[in-house]
DNA sequence: GTCTATAGCCAGATAGAC
DNA sequence: GTCTATCTGGCTATAGAC
């Protein structure tokens, strides 16, 4: 998607970035197909028809979503590597990131998770798997730089427990599942 | 749900359980919000207005379809205790079951995970957590059985486990990730 | 019990005034 | 660029003939 500092474009400042915030946060609530353009356009504070100025269809906006939200995993990734030299401590702070608050979990589950795999039933819209190749890929890294030659798989468990912790704390609606696995997947990271 | 041999009505042998095979599949593949009674009925082979003389409302249907999948697999899990005599040989062959052909996996994920993190997303709906909590609770039993006082907590991570691979799986569509996981899920059951 | 026809609603998307 | 009004289609659900 277009960078918006580099946008030819002068108007509309931030109407955009609105819409795609919005649509973000409703689907995270409501999934995507139970998400109208109403609903997005509601709450972006922007009439109905004039989203199809900015998004020709639904699944653009979708698309967008999905855009911002591996921009926020980069930026993210990339605070973390700031802040942690170790790089157990920085899985460990991946997780915390993103499986932080039980209590959301519970209700909504994993931002990331729960996008890709209503998404994955619909193939030819829009393709959500970079959501969960970032982490993997950044997680594949920081077990390589600690010298695991199994570094791929230990990736992909570690990414897979989280994910099926915040699939069973939603579905059980239990903050206490995803506190207890949280914990146990942090001793085991420090444990390697 | 009535049990189909205590029915009192005699007639329309098979037709209500051929709506129920069908949306059950046509949920799995497509999500229950894509899937339309149209949908339905066309696979049941049935019109489509008459799906209403078994089903008051879509939402009936989806709680039959939970019914239904519940009762799968608590008949699964019992054949699974008359064939198996160890613990661990017990929970293997619970994997195996669910997560078997990981190119259909690859496609549409888990079966149960999958709708169970959908209908998560609309409370007031049907309650779909009876498909988690029937495995977990199941294998609890089966680690307990084996002496080990964290049964629960090594059912939740067992399957929290299973069902981060099948997520992962589909979103990455590479049936090779549940074919490692389980392989590498088999070998810890055996070493507890 | 079974099926056809259709009502009623609401979604995504468009046209065009300002 | 912004917004209102509206079109079109498809979905759930119902009415009523057989």
């Amino acid at each position: 998607m277009t960078d918006s500092k580099l946008r030819t474009d002068p108007v509309a400042p931030g109407k955009r970035d609105r819409l795609i915030a919005a649509a973000a946060q409703m689907v995270y609530e409501q999934g995507v197909e139970a998400t109208t353009i109403a609903d997005i356009a509601q709450a972006a504070g922007i009439p109905v028809g004039n989203v199809y100025y900015y998004f020709k269809a639904k699944n653009d906006i979708i698309a967008a979503v999905i855009d911002s939200r591996a921009g926020d995993i980069r930026d993210l990734l990339a605070a973390i590597e700031a802040c942690h030299d170790r790089p157990a401590d920085r899985v460990k702070a991946l997780l915390r990131a993103i499986g932080g608050d039980g209590e959301i979990v519970a209700r909504f589950g994993c931002p990331l998770g729960t996008l890709c795999q209503e998404l994955s039933k619909h193939p030819g819209g829009p393709d959500p798997s970079i959501l969960l190749r970032l982490p993997i890929d950044w997680a594949e890294r920081q077990f390589a730089a600690m010298g695991r030659a199994d570094a791929r798989e230990l990736a992909v468990q570690v990414i897979a427990a989280y994910q099926g912790t915040a699939l069973l704390t939603s579905a059980l609606r239990d903050p206490g599942v995803m506190a207890r696995e949280s914990a146990r997947i942090e001793a085991w990271l420090d444990s390697l």
